[in-house]
DNA sequence: CTCCAGGTTCTCG
DNA sequence: CGAGAACCTGGA
């Protein structure tokens, strides 16, 4: 990897553009005419396309994305130490260049809301909406702010298409401030869950995501529909189960393995 | 028409 | 504490 001023250089192995940002733990993610593709994060932005061997991360915030992509993290011991377990032998085939995003805390924690019982194509269009009209008036504005959000009322949020989230988020919102988020963050995983799960529109499903895309405490396993039917299992019978039983199986690791499951899955069908 | 999507909340036994 | 129903919305 390299960083300059214009931006970031890394391999194509350790970056695969399109897994990363198709596997559904962003939303602000924009296919462009050329190949290439933008991304958003909070009020910031870069540009990724190849190169040759390389892939490209055009930007004016180059440590923020180094960060934001996590490229100091070898990625290739996690998947030699998954490959132990054989049920994971599909999925880890379409890990290479996967790569888990350290993302805003506050634009994951108000995007994963809208999540629930929804489809991604649905969730994008949302958190578009959400940014145009009170993030900055334009397409592809920054991610409104906590107190941008706090005059927005629920029947803002349902002209967004939020539905029955809008309670959630009208609720939830003002408890997203920097001091909370901070402190979710010194906490350890069990306790971080469990204290986001007080939330209003946050179960555990949800806290698991945003423990793990925004904290990357991979020790998360988040159970959706997919991960719970690529995990049925006769024993493991509710969403819980199946989270503690395979957080337990992967450790530290869990959260990369449950990944990979869910981009197989979603590829699969 | 019904079913489903990166689920959570509310209610009831 | 566990099971079941209700829930916005848009695409298949």
């Amino acid at each position: 990897m390299e960083i300059n001023e214009r931006g970031i250089l890394c391999s194509r192995g350790e970056l695969d553009i399109a897994r990363t940002l198709c596997c559904g733990q962003l939303f602000r993610y924009f296919p462009e005419a050329d190949g290439s593709y933008t991304v958003m994060s909070g009020n910031k932005s870069c540009k990724l396309r190849y190169e040759g061997d390389f892939a490209v991360i055009e930007t004016d915030s180059p440590e923020y994305f180094a960060e934001y992509f996590d490229l100091s993290t070898d990625y290739s011991a996690i998947v030699k130490e998954l490959s132990r377990f054989d049920e994971l032998h599909n999925a880890l085939t379409v890990s290479g260049g996967l790569r888990i995003l350290r993302q805003d805390r506050f634009e994951t924690a108000v995007s994963f809301i809208i999540s629930a019982n929804n489809n991604i194509k649905r969730i994008q269009g949302i958190v578009e909406r959400l940014c145009s009209r009170f993030g900055g008036g334009a397409a592809r504005s920054a991610f409104p702010t906590r107190e941008q959000m706090l005059t927005l009322t629920p029947q803002d949020y349902r002209a967004l298409g939020c539905g029955f989230r809008s309670e959630y988020l009208y609720k939830t919102v003002p408890v997203l401030t920097n001091e909370y988020l901070d402190s979710i963050g010194n906490m350890a995983h069990d306790e971080a869950k469990k204290e986001l799960c007080k939330l209003c529109g946050v179960g555990p499903k949800v806290a698991e995501c945003i423990l793990l895309f925004a904290y990357k405490m991979t020790d998360s396993y988040p159970v959706d529909t997919w991960i719970f039917k690529a995990n049925a299992i006769a024993e493991l019978d509710t969403p819980e189960k199946v989270n503690k039983y395979y957080s337990e199986r992967y450790g530290k690791n869990a959260g990369y393995a449950q990944q990979y499951i869910f981009e197989y899955m979603r590829n699969a069908t």
